[in-house]
This record gives C-alpha cells, structure tokens and sequence, in this order.
RNA sequence: GCGGGCGUAACUCAAUUGGUAGAGUGUCAGCCUUCCAAGCUGAAUGUUGAGGGUUCGAGUCCCUUCGCCCGCUCCA
C-alpha cells in the first residue's frame, strides 16, 4: 500500500460499510461459517458472488490463456495452462525460501509487546543483563561495528531520493542530526542506482557500517566504528531509555527471537509426526517451477513462453483485515513467464504494462487505479537484482487516500528454478535447451500475480454508484463483461401473454449468457432489484409485443428506453456484452 | 499479537431502575397493476453472536469466548 496521491480522495458516498451491507443483502459475499459465529479471514461467495468472480477469472484465462495478446516482437504469447495441487511436497518450500525466509524470526518487547524483526535489530535482541558491566557491553558494540559481514539488512540501510551525492549527504545529515553521529561515506550501490523514483530521480542508499540501532523512541543511532564517544553516548540512550524497554532486571527486555509461522501446517497421512508434515501452499508459482521440466517436455513450447494457473493459496495472516482484502484463504491468478535473462527489461515492461492495461479493461478504468513501481528497499528477496517489480494497485474505499495491491509483476530473475535445482537434485537437467542457439541455460522469469478475491472486491468497489433518484438508491455499475447477470426478461404484467413470450425469450438467452426473469410485483421493483445486481440490460415484453414482436430495453446506467425487435435480442447481447 | 469501540429479524433501528423482544424496510403468497421499490389482504423469520455466572426474573449486570470496525504490529 502506498500513501501517494494523497490530494484526491476516493468518490463520495462509497462508504465501506455500505458495500459489505450491499454484498450480505444481495448474496455476493458471506462470512464463512457464519452460523457458528464466523471464523477470522476466511469468506464465501454467494449466488452473485460466485458469477462474478468467475466471469473475473474466466476473463483472465480467456485473455491470457487462450486467447493471448501479441508480444512486444508482435508474436501472439506461448502461453499454456496447469493447475497444482495445494499441498506439495514439503522441500518445495525449503527451496523457495518460504521455509525460513517467510518465517522471520520475531522479536517481541515483553513489555511494550511490540514486536520487531530480529534481523532488524541485530545486536539489540542479544539480551544484555543488568549485571553485565559497561566494559562489555561497550566490547560487544565494538566488535559488532567491526564486523565487515553485517550488511543490510543487517545493517543500516537509509536510502532517500536525491539528485546527486551530494543532496543525498544533505538529507542524510538532517536525519541523523540528533544524534552526535556522523556519516562517514555513502555507497550508491549499483542496485540503488538501478531503482528510479517516481519523479525520475535515482534512490540514493547510505549504507552504514555497523547495526542500526532501534530505540522505543525510534531514534535510529548510528555508531562511527572507531570513535568511543559515540558509543557511549548509544549506551546511554540505552540505559535512559530501559524503562522503556525492560523491567531493569533483565537489560533490554525483548524475547528470544520466536518463529512466526505464516504458512497452514497439516499433516499427511494418518499419523502427525515431524515427517508426515506438510503445508498449505502460500502461493501458486511454486507448483508452476515445480512442474517446468513436465509442460517444456510435453507441450512443445519454446522461450519465451508463460505458464498460467488460477487456484487457492493460503497464508495465516497475523491480521486478516478489511473485508476479503486480506483473507487467510485466498486465489491467485499467476504467469510464470520464462525468458531469456537478456530480455528481462523488456518483457518486464511489457507485463507491467499490459496486466495494467487488462485491469482497466475489465471496468477500473479510472484514476482508482494506478501502477507503481516499487522503490528498491521493498523488493522481495528473489527481486532485489531484477529487472524491477511494481503493483497494480487500486484505491479501495478502506485504503483511501492510499492504495491496496491487485497484481504485482516482478522479474524474478531465475531465482526460484536455480533453488529446485539444486534442493531436487536435478541441477542442469532444469535447465531449458534452445535448439538454435544450441545453448542450456536457467531462463528468467517476469511473474504477474494477481488476488482473484481483491480484483473482486475492487470490480465491487468501483462499480458501487449510490444514486439518490432511483428507487434502490444505488446501483451496480459493473462493467458488462463482470456483471453477474447479463440480462432480465420481465413481462410487463403477469397476464395476457405476456409471461409466455418472456418465458421463451428467457429460454432462448439462458443458454448463451447468464440471465433471469421475473413475473412478480411491479416493474419497477424488479427493475430496482436488478440495479442493485448490477445486470447491464432488461427486456420488457409489453402489449405492443403482442402486435409488433418489439420489445423494450431498460439501460441500467441510463434508466433509457429503447424498443428493438424480439429476434434482435440476441445480437443486441452479442454486441454489448460480447460473447 | 496489543490497545480502543461495537454485536437485537435479511437490512436500519426500538425495548423505562433488570419485568411478556417490537417497528419500518425487504422477503414470500394472493388480488390488483400496461414501465421504475405504487396499492390492498395475509404470512414467515430471532435460542438478543456463543458459553457460563448473579437473580424469582437478564437484550440490559459480571466473566469467558467468537466475530466486526479503528489504531499499532505484520503483510516473505
């Protein structure tokens, strides 16, 4: 999520609340278990929910799958499908980095019960006891800022935006400037020149050489190596600031550092050993690596070419928050896309850009959404020499003025098929053979990775228009391809034949596209519930249908009438909502 | 995980110092109805989030728990 933009605020009237209430009432989402009292993360589609999101994922595999779009060399994609199982082998996981990488050791303030990274505050963690003497501690603090291995992020790693070195010296002067610290150089690593801002200006990382030290107050003290003084001075903030941290009888009064599991642990078989352990995959891509070797051995597709799965992934948040947003069960919709590491910087931009450009087509089309590139700190540990990652982000109204992430395409170098190669024993024979070239390499890889649940639950949020002046008050302003009923076939009133022409026309468009009729109440009620479902379009057979074979169409945006001929209906669909 | 707020029908809300759980909307059925939630008649729906305690008696007081919202934290 980011802060930008901060000037414009999400539509007025799109209130959050507002949008659960809606998606309870009219059957899009429920809580699971609901009966039972829910259960924290974990959300059900109901009948309306459940087309939409459907139409959201059938859109994406028609559009990526079958029916690809060309590629910056003007060639239709090699694109092919595959769906993996959820469990798997658990050294997948020892391989991909999620066990161990994705369980950061924490750290927990046993008083405060903040809680930090341990790598975070490498040296602060180290728990120091009352009784240990100044002398050692002041010992410890010298060893660590000599010690040439702790790199961040072991290390202090300050970056800011900047023009120049020396504008970069000036920012980093003013933040460390309550403290008697000074900078004693500045690296701009080639990795932080490789990253640009969003005004255009490269990112600037100071690199420190020794631990950053985090105080209650979020001081961040920098101690020169060599300099006696500055130490000491860190140790006195340490002992003015240990109310704060501890309990005065065991030093700095943080926790060992505890493993907090994100990844669902179930168990194989009947017997729950150590063995028969295994988890619940936190993302799809794995399975996609995992099966490299089966689809370039099976489906005859050559550099470059992307897989495409749709399925569940599960993770345990700490905090499932904000609606479906951040659900502990959740599906993703990922493009392992294999390239020749020489052309990452092309098809990167490339994804980047038409994942974007896919979302506003299917509805977000307006300055809700937006694509950001991601500074260089915040990349992942597969990302952090790639070509670049950004998120496609969309402004909900729970994240306003900020944004929360639909999609993110990262290049994730070759990364993950170099660590299955060596963690399954294949080595080389992992590797991809080109023919032409005559040449056996590891290809990179750009990953567009989208939530099927939060591009749902953005379609939702942007298609949300209250209008006072119709009967419902609101309306679904879904994007036709998205709307979950495409059409209603009303007979005016429930008599004179009327029902029995609705019924055929009804008949005939059910089995192309999702439809409904109705016969009961007023026209106008269903007309209002039908706003309320979002259904783009509603015939109405009337008398002049009896004479004519004319029927009328209501527009849901518009409210407009129009009549056309009762055989023209299905063309008039084929144009409107495609087929 | 921490702190704060909140849980009564599908929705929005009532219910006197603790004293028979109600209304409107929606939903459903019938009638009526020739274009935007119209009208008439009728109907269904709650273990007051759950569990325990105090009491003759708990929606109301106490404890526990679950869920939702906000702020931290986390989001590889």
């Amino acid at each position: 999520m980011s802060e930008k933009d901060a000037s414009t605020t999400t539509a007025p009237g799109k209130s959050m609340d507002a949008i659960v209430a809606l998606c309870r009432r009219r059957g899009f989402i429920f809580q699971s278990s609901e009966i039972y009292g829910g259960i924290n993360g974990f959300w059900d589609y109901g009948p309306l929910g459940v087309e939409l999101k459907r139409n959201l994922k059938e859109a994406w595999w028609h559009d990526i799958v079958r029916c690809p779009a060309d590629g910056p060399d003007g060639k239709p994609l090699d694109m092919v499908g595959l769906d993996c199982t959820i469990i798997m082998n658990p050294k997948v996981w020892v391989a991909s980095g999620h066990v161990g990488g994705f369980n950061d050791p924490m750290v927990e303030n046993e008083k405060t019960k903040k809680r930090y990274r341990a790598d975070q505050i490498y040296g602060l963690y180290k728990r120091y006891r009352s009784e240990d003497s100044i002398e050692l501690q002041l010992k410890e603090l010298i060893d660590l800022a000599h010690d040439k291995t702790l790199q961040p992020p072991y290390g202090p790693n300050l970056t800011c935006t900047a023009g120049s070195a020396s504008e970069a010296f000036g920012y980093f002067q003013g933040a460390l400037q309550k403290t008697p610290y000074k900078i004693t150089r500045i690296d701009v690593t080639e990795s932080s020149f490789e990253s640009v801002s969003s005004d255009g200006r490269p990112v600037i990382g100071l690199v420190l050489p020794v631990p950053m030290f985090l105080l209650e107050t979020s001081i961040a003290c920098v101690p020169s190596p060599d300099n006696h003084d500055d130490l000491m001075w860190l140790l006195k903030q340490y002992e003015n600031n240990r109310g704060q941290f501890s309990d005065t009888s065991k030093g700095f009064d943080l926790s060992e550092p505890r493993q907090f599991n994100l990844m669902f642990q179930t168990n194989v078989g009947a017997v729950q050993n150590d063995a028969s352990a295994a988890y619940l995959r936190p993302e799809t891509a794995q399975g996609i690596f995992a099966n490299f070797r089966n689809v370039v051995d099976t489906s005859r597709v050559k550099v470059p070419f992307g897989i495409a799965q749709v399925g569940k992934a599960f993770r345990n948040e700490v905090t499932p928050r904000n609606f479906t947003f951040r659900s502990r069960e959740f599906e993703q919709m990922e493009i392992e896309f294999f390239i020749r590491p020489e052309s990452a910087k092309e098809w990167y931009a490339y994804w980047r850009d038409s994942r974007f450009a896919w979302w506003q087509s299917i509805g977000l089309a307006g300055e809700n959404l937006i694509l950001r590139e991601h500074d260089k700190d915040e990349l992942a540990h597969y990302a952090k020499e790639g070509a670049g990652t950004s998120d496609v982000e969309y402004r909900f109204p729970f994240t306003a003025p900020g944004y929360g992430e639909l999609e993110g395409v990262a290049h994730r170098t070759d990364f993950d098929l170099r660590q299955h190669a060596e963690h399954s024993g294949y080595g080389d024979k992992l590797k991809y053979f080109d023919q032409e070239k005559n040449e056996r390499y590891f290809p990179h890889v750009i990953e567009p990775s989208a939530g099927a649940d939060r591009g749902t639950l953005a379609v939702l949020c942007e298609a949300y228009t209250p209008d006072d002046s119709r009967a419902s008050k609101v309306y679904m302003k879904f994007h036709p391809r998205m709307a979950p009923i495409k059409a209603a076939v009303f007979p005016l009133v429930n008599k004179d034949g009327m029902p029995e022409v609705a019924h055929t026309l009804y008949k005939t468009l059910r089995e192309k596209y999702a439809v409904q009729t109705d016969a009961k109440q007023s026209i106008g009620k269903r007309y209002a519930r039908m706003d309320e479902a979002g259904t783009p379009y509603c015939f109405t057979i009337d008398g002049q249908t009896l004479e004519d074979q004319t029927v009328t169409v209501r527009h849901r945006d518009t409210q407009a009438q129009e009549r056309i001929n009762v055989d023209k209906v299905p063309a008039f669909l084929a144009e409107h909502i495609g087929a």
